[in-house]
DNA sequence: CCATTTGCCTAAAGATGTTAGGTAAATGCA
DNA sequence: TGCATTTACCTAACATCTTTAGGCAAATGG
């Protein structure tokens, strides 16, 4: 019989990808099995167990997600920074929810600080660079600027928008405009 | 045989209750047939599904908050109001993480409507009454409150701020602060 | 070219979700 | 009070998912 070439790496891009697909509280180690046309015990060569699968699924995405954001920052800094920050978020969100999901999933703390978790904290702050923030004002700019992206994107996602005529996207910009603004404030104060 | 007294109000709490102890992915039918002491199948006479359970405890938790958050904004206005507001939120969120995470549940639109959500959309437009803001700045103002409180109780819960020795209370009203000043702009300009 | 490793398999057991149909307790009406 | 009906919980059964143990055949390498 002809072995299937199962690979823990390929194994967890099939899992973003149907995470994507399905929603990553679906992804399942059954619906990976199927997709290969494997049978299920076979993938524990590869995986831990289900935990694992997810895990590694989240780790693939933050790590996708981390290289975007460096991308966009590259030679930019600001307003311009932050603009571009905010969007590959949420463009990040759109094009990939179940990955975008994995991101949010618990680590333990030992996972967690081996993660591109650290990338993005790093860049959170870079973009404070812009605004010449002291401590502690800079840590709660930085907890500030991941809640209003993290949040905006899990209540778009959920439909919590949908009830509003409003564009989304200009709100989107509104809130940009409004922490650039913020920032500057608090700049030269 | 004595029977258990099993109701769809009492079966709903018990959820509640579970998805504080365990998380609310962790609530399950079997779950809750173990503490009532009964045989899962008897549940469904009082639910239809698992889904439905999970709806059940979502509307609860949506209810419960929004009572919470109309007592402490009855009397209050402008910033006193918005920290009330504000505080309301995180209180719940740390007394009970089960059922805050329920309140995050995607309903179908038809549920949705006839839910407390609404209730919580209402009086985030109450709030912005002492800022006076007009349209389409106002929706703009209520999906930035709700992104930020959103998104802050639920990267504090996955344990997103551990990492960096600033007191995340202080970041609180700092953030809570800025929004008062932001909003404050806003309504003069 | 044979020994070892590796990859996928079968088999089995435990947990959860769900439906169908039965029995005994509670309820209500004459 | 006594009987008919409704209601509450049960047993049985099946589907799906997770996980472990042990087997066989394909790939690998000296």
């Amino acid at each position: 019989m002809v072995r299937a070439g199962l690979t823990t790496e390929r194994l967890t891009r099939a899992g973003a990808e149907l995470a994507d697909e399905v929603g990553f509280d679906q992804v399942t180690v059954s619906a990976i099995a199927r997709r290969f046309d494997v049978k299920v015990a076979s993938l524990y060569s590869h995986l831990k167990n289900s935990q694992d699968l997810k895990t590694r699924i989240a780790l693939f995405a933050l790590e996708e997600l981390a290289g975007r954001v460096a991308a966009a920052l590259a030679g930019r800094a600001g307003k311009d920074a932050l603009a571009a920050f905010a969007n590959v978020y949420r463009d990040y969100a759109r094009e990939h929810p179940g990955r975008y999901a994995a991101t949010q999933l618990r680590l333990d703390p030992e996972t967690a600080a081996a993660s591109a978790g650290v990338r993005h904290a790093q860049m959170t702050r870079a973009i404070l660079r812009g605004y010449d923030l002291a401590e502690p004002d800079q840590t709660h700019a930085v907890r500030m600027l991941g809640s209003v992206f993290h949040g905006y994107i899990s209540l778009e996602m959920a439909g919590g928008f949908d009830h509003t005529a409003v564009d989304p996207r200009e709100s989107w910009s509104w809130i940009v405009d409004s922490l650039d603004a913020l920032l500057r404030s608090w700049t030269t104060s």
